[in-house]
Formats: structure tokens, sequence, C-alpha cells
DNA sequence: TGCCTAACCGTCCGTTCCGTACTATACGCT
DNA sequence: AGCGTATAGTACGGAACGGACGGTTAGGCA
């Protein structure tokens, strides 16, 4: 019974996604996109179309299974196969992780020249949205069960801002 | 004389190759990836290609020149030309920039189950490494008159990664 | 002088990623 | 029923990525 499936090379990316999966279990591609803004978002932003193109590319691949709902829309639903899981595990067991990436527009302004103080204003206010932002995810995670991974990002999240905060002084 | 340049959307790589350019006057592709090395790399990664398929593409809409190198590989070198100076004065003038973006496959492994503990070591000496090597161009660009941009870029670099470092305890 | 090798420099190309714009469906309200 | 709004999904072109490979140059050494 081989099934015939595309081999795909696993990015970032459909990682993100598998571990998403892996966390709530079934899930449509609209899911997942809520999901991943109220976990991992922060540390690995997706495009929201990336939620619905590749669920696909990972389900071709045997990654994922999907199953059509019965009522309303009909829409796609995704799960782990068994090798979807093995894939995951696999992964998150090696300790090898490629560097963290940061990409600030504004540096980039500050080097072609542009008055640090004029940008930082606005960024220090977006920052204390962020931290809003994450703070809400994290009361709402907290108010159920089974949610500690998210939570888990989150709490870094908000370390994480601060610490610009901090920065930017 | 008006001259038949495509119209593209500069993107922020785009004005990462124009800043450069604009700082350090001709260069090549190569001299164009060694600047960014030792100035915003940290702050806008690009991969080596791009400052080959870049600057083609900003010459054709007419934002660079280009000429020919005299001897040697006759490598094409290229500058500003004033509607590119203009773009990027223009841009760098904007107080609006997009947000800063972070990508951190450490956390989604966490995310997924992984041990924190077991990879904030190498997390760490990578920190130090990057740190080093800023220093390292720190100390070379203080050397020299005209690069207090790639300076104060290289500097940021260097609060950021202690900050990181603050964080991970 | 000529060879060898390492560092330097550049291109090709398939895949992935991204953003924008647009469409469609469900649901609550009057 | 009709309308408005939030929810959900698609299409698509262009940019970005990265790996693999190919060519060039300079310097050391026989």
């Amino acid at each position: 019974m081989r099934s015939k499936s595309k081999t795909i090379k696993l990015t970032g990316t459909s990682y993100a996604l598998l571990a998403v999966l892996g966390e709530f279990g079934e899930m449509t591609s609209y899911d997942i996109k809520q999901a991943m803004e109220s976990s991992i978002q922060n540390f690995w932003p997706v495009p929201h179309t990336t939620a619905y193109e590749e669920p696909a590319r990972l389900a071709a691949a045997g990654y994922l299974s999907a199953r059509q709902e019965e009522g309303g829309r009909r829409r796609r639903v995704y799960a782990l196969t068994k090798a979807g899981r093995e894939a995951l595990t696999e992964w998150a067991a090696e300790p090898e992780t490629s560097p963290p990436q940061l990409r600030d527009e504004m540096i980039l302004k500050v080097f072609a020249g542009a008055d640090p103080e004029a940008l930082q204003e606005s960024r220090v206010a977006w920052h204390k949205a962020k931290l809003e932002e994450l703070r809400g995810y994290l009361t709402m995670v907290r108010s159920v069960e089974g949610f500690e991974p998210s939570e888990r990002t989150l709490v870094a999240g908000v370390a994480y801002h601060e610490k610009m905060l901090e920065m930017i002084d």
C-alpha cells in the first residue's frame, strides 16, 4: 500500500504548522491561522495565505490528512498523520536550530541617515501595543487547560518586547 | 531623452542596497555584500545572491547606474543615480516604518515540546560569537573616517545581542 | 617560470514566501 | 427579506531564498 506522496523539503514554516496541529489536533486553515496568532506568530510570522497553501503542500507529501467538513462551508480539516508526527518530534529533538533572525526597517532608515529620535516614538508605541496584545492572549490562554505550550511562547514574547523597550532608552 | 526604465516596487531590501551605495559610492556586487556584512546585515539579512540580482533590477529601473570595470574581471560597478538618491532620501524621511520582525526556530521547537535548557547553551554561544563579530567590525570601522552610519548600526547590534543574553537568563 | 591551491567572485535556477486584491459565506439585526 | 459586518477562502505575480556549481585571481612553492 504505497502512497504516491511527493517528497518535499520541510521548512521552518512547515514545522510551525505541524507544531500547531500537534498541539491542537484537527484544524481548518482558519483555525490554524488563529492558533498561530495566539501562540507563535511573534517568533515566526506567516501571512494568512500560508495557512491555506502550506497544509495542501504538507498533505500532498503525506504529513497531514485532510477530510471534508460535513455541514456549512465543507471546509478541509487537517490533522497530523503518523509521518507528520514523526517528522515533528524528530525535528524538535534535534538540538541544532538556525540562528534567530531580525528584520528592522527602522535601523535601516537610521543607517540611511534618518533621525532616530523621530522614529522611536512610534516604535515604543508599537511594542507597548504588542505587549497588550500578547498579554490579552495570555489571560485568554491561561483560562483553559492544555495551552501550556502557547503560554510559554507568549511569556517569551512578553519578555522580548519588554527587553526591546528597555533597549530603546 | 526619455529613458525606457521599467517601474518596479522598491522593497526594504531595495532600500538596503540603495543605502549602502549611498554611504560608500561606487561599488561592485561583491563590495555591496561585504559592506552589508559589516553594517546592516544584523538587522536586514540578505543572501549573497541578492547583492547580484537586486542591483540589476534597480539599474533596470533607473535607480542605479552601471559601468564596466577596466581591468581584471571587468565587473559591473554600480552607483546611485539622481532618481536613486531621491528615492532613498524620500524613503528615509518617511516617519512610518514597518514593524520589526523576528524569526526564531528555537522558540518554535520549544513550542513543539523541546527542552529549553538543552537549546539555550548553543544559543548563548551564538550571541556571544555575534557580539565578537560585531565588535570586530566596530573597531575596524572606527579606525577610518566616514563610517559613522555603519558604526551606529553596529552599536545597535551590540546592544541587541547583549539584551538577548540578558533575556536568556 | 610554471604549477597548484585556496580564496575570491559570480551565476543559475527551482522552490518557497509574501502581499495585495478580491470573492464568498455565515450570521445577527431591523 | 434585505442589509451590514465579521468570518473564511482564493488567485496570482513578483520577491526572496539558498544550494550548487563554475570561473578567476593571487600567492606560495617547486
